[in-house]
DNA sequence: GCGTCCAGGTCTACC
DNA sequence: GGTAGACCTGGACGC
């Protein structure tokens, strides 16, 4: 059982909606997908740079118009001021307080598809959990195959190399460290986890990530967006999609199965034909229409398409089942 | 039941 | 530089 070490008390540019954010509505999860959410609190983990693993307790004490984001670090030992800073600075990140959307808003008011979103979401921030190793099994596990397959083989990760933490009365399993995965041979990696050829990849980037080849989300966000993306892309397994979802500079990472939803949202017509050279279209129309903002519009339609597709009386598809 | 097809990308060999 | 073809697995579908 973490014992409490810390608590941050935290400020953010209003509107902001800390449940939105943290608990996001098409499912997707804030830091693992084994979190736990109830009645506005969050209870969750993230690692630091030591490996060591601190359990999260959040909630709002603030409303929408006067933010206030209450922290509580949870952790087996007292942490040094180092990683009380980094913890800080990971918290910071995830939560997205440092980010001013008025801008993205007022950008937003030129697209009915974006315009309706931000009245649905208001105050939401586009932020979630700033580890690049988490990202990069993520990106690799969601390609060429369906969600649900996605969805266990994330749990299998988790559940077979993740480690459990308990704090404050709640258990949370945490993602596999590099360190762990790089230590596990591949064809167990394949076998218990049902990855396929992607096994080659994770054990890959767990390798390069304990070499120190992989740059840290901080050193990615100094970086230009091309930058970031070509360093990312240096990654085997990891192409355009995966780089703009891993990536601090979101671009707008979209497959054949959500261009079709967006080609139809942007341009009021059904995309025809293979659906695959519909990406390069919708790809362009954000970097041109929404440019820094892309990824943020990305984020708001995704978690906004049950009521766009009603409100603006398109039909979205059948794919709309809760994430895990 | 059983065989076949193909999917929320990426890599590699070949031209 | 551009582009087929291969890659794991498992659910859907046709027979």
């Amino acid at each position: 059982m973490l014992k409490r070490v810390c608590d941050f008390t935290l400020g953010a540019p209003n509107p902001y909606n800390f449940e939105l954010t943290v608990h996001k509505p098409a499912g997707w999860y804030w830091f693992t997908p084994f979190e736990a959410f109830e009645r506005g609190t969050i209870w969750t983990a993230a690692r630091l740079s030591s490996d060591d693993v601190v359990g999260l307790k959040a909630s709002s004490l603030g409303s929408v118009e006067k933010p206030e984001v209450l922290v509580q670090v949870f952790c087996e030992d007292r942490l040094s001021n180092a990683l009380e800073k980094e913890t800080l600075e990971i918290i910071r990140e995830a939560t997205g307080v440092e980010e001013d959307v008025k801008e993205f808003y007022l950008l937003a008011g030129r697209y009915p598809v974006l315009e309706q979103a931000v009245k649905d979401l208001y105050g939401m921030r586009a932020s979630e959990d700033p580890e690049v190793f988490h990202k990069v099994i993520l990106s690799i596990t969601l390609q060429m195959t369906r969600i649900e397959r996605s969805y266990k083989m994330l749990r299998l990760l988790l559940q077979n190399y993740g480690r459990t933490i308990v704090f404050d009365d709640h258990s949370i399993r945490m993602w596999p460290s590099a360190k762990t995965l790089s230590q596990v041979e591949e064809d167990e990696l394949r076998e218990k986890c049902n990855l396929g050829y992607r096994a080659t990849w994770i054990k890959k980037a767990a390798e390069d990530l304990c070499e120190g080849e992989i740059p840290s989300w901080m050193e990615l966000k100094k970086m230009s967006r091309e930058e970031a993306k070509k360093a990312l892309m240096r990654i085997r397994g990891v192409g355009e999609y995966s780089a703009d979802i891993i990536t601090p500079h979101p671009g707008f990472p979209v497959d054949v199965w959500s261009v079709k939803i967006f080609y139809t949202l942007l341009f009021g017509r059904e995309l025809e034909g293979n659906p695959r050279s519909g990406i390069p279209v919708v790809r362009e129309y954000a970097e041109k229409e929404w440019g820094k903002w892309q990824g943020y519009a990305f984020t708001y339609v995704l978690n906004d398409l049950k009521s766009l597709s009603r409100e603006l009386q398109i039909n979205v598809g059948d794919t709309l089942d809760e994430k895990p």
